[in-house]
DNA sequence: TATATAATTTAGGCTTCCCTAAAAAAAGAA
DNA sequence: TTCTTTTTTTAGGGAAGCCTAAATTATATA
């Protein structure tokens, strides 16, 4: 089996694309690949002969192909890297979605499977997928789960330290005033749907999730 | 000149050695990199006289290599790109250090200027503080930054999203059940005197200036 | 200074990934 | 079915990056 890790750029964008392309099991075809990838035929097809050599897709001459198992099992991994980097870009970064897809879509190909769990961590579990994508989640060690997290991701009744709040200074003006500043003590009191409740020296509040993900509390 | 993007990952990890050990302004030998780069010696010629030819090195056959001031500033972006990611990966997500640095190394070429600005912010670096390196920190977006303002200060017609809602037991329960939750958009109606009409997505209706000051709204 | 040793470059080869042009196969139309 | 058109593949070429082996230049030593 071809290891993740040996694949190219290259190698691994044409199998996301594949993958992008499958509608309902059907083979996907040069042509369309060539399209969406602005790449020529000719290149593709190579590109394809290559991949179906490492058992990724199951290629049959002007035919199109097919992701194996393997190869399936690599579109995920990307695709998952691909929108935990994008989520991060956006959310936490506050980067612009088109250049924010783009430089995600440069960096899914370098990520490490424990960089991966760690940034999903951080960024909490993403309601949408949750289960069958996280065929690859053995190994997870609960013990070395990140020391800092964005207010988005802690479970109610948690306390914390404020360590340092993203970007915003009219933002971060008006939560200073409140009580959260680096360095204050917070506790998070409730949070349904994209309402966090907060409670600080000062009093209580409310937050929506964008707001909260920008705070990074320290356990 | 050679923009910094059209740079490969190789040539870019040339430069950053070459960097690396440059000392006292003295040419850095084929030799050495050939050993740091674990490239072989032949290759590492045919990698610098390519950088020559990009103006970022000053190559001499048989006498080594000089950094440009062209080279140096793409060397200095690296550096510091990397130093920024090695910080994310261990400081927030508790990477370990020797795989954040491998990490790093990869996604220093792929990071924009944007988001190598932005992940500085998030850090707690201040780039403009930060005076030399930041040659290229040109075309900041100082003016896009959202205003975050009372509704008790919001003029007429105006719309936008709350983000924030200083509690008063209660009142949040109802505000809550009216649309006035943080994430959600609302609009000002109108203001008379001491009475805001306010129009959520669940209707309108009027709430007095004091309650109003407490809901903190983005443009 | 002459010569042995070490460092560097050149020459040529291989793979990946891109291309164009031409050949081959499949699909559509008469 | 046959012929035309479209799709796909093959053939061959180029740049980047890597290599080894051989030639060249620099350096150190006797």
């Amino acid at each position: 089996m071809a290891s993740m890790d040996a694949l190219s750029e290259s190698a691994e964008m044409m199998i996301k694309n594949i993958n992008e392309l499958a509608a309902d099991d059907k083979r996907v075809r040069t042509s369309d690949l060539a399209a969406k990838t602005e790449l020529k035929p000719a290149t593709v097809t190579e590109m394809i002969q290559r991949l179906g050599d490492l058992g990724l897709v199951d290629y049959e001459a002007y035919h199109g192909v097919h992701l194996t198992k393997q190869g399936q099992h690599v579109a995920d991994v990307i695709e998952h890297r691909f929108n935990i980097l994008e989520r991060f870009l956006t959310e936490i970064l506050g980067v612009e979605t088109t250049e924010a897809s783009e430089v995600a879509c440069r960096m899914e190909h370098v990520l490490t499977r424990d960089v991966e769990h760690k940034l999903t961590t951080f960024l909490g579990v993403d309601p949408k997928k949750e289960s069958e994508l996280f065929c690859h989640k053995i190994n997870i060690d609960e013990n070395d789960s990140p020391k800092y997290l964005p207010l988005s991701n802690y479970s109610k009744g948690k306390k914390g330290t404020v360590k340092l709040i993203f970007e915003d200074e009219h933002l971060s003006k008006i939560l200073n005033e409140q009580g959260i500043r680096p360095g204050n003590k917070i506790m998070l009191k409730n949070n349904d749907d994209n309402v966090y409740s907060v409670e600080t020296d000062k009093g209580n509040f409310s937050i929506d999730r964008k707001t909260a993900s920008k705070i990074i509390i320290q356990n």
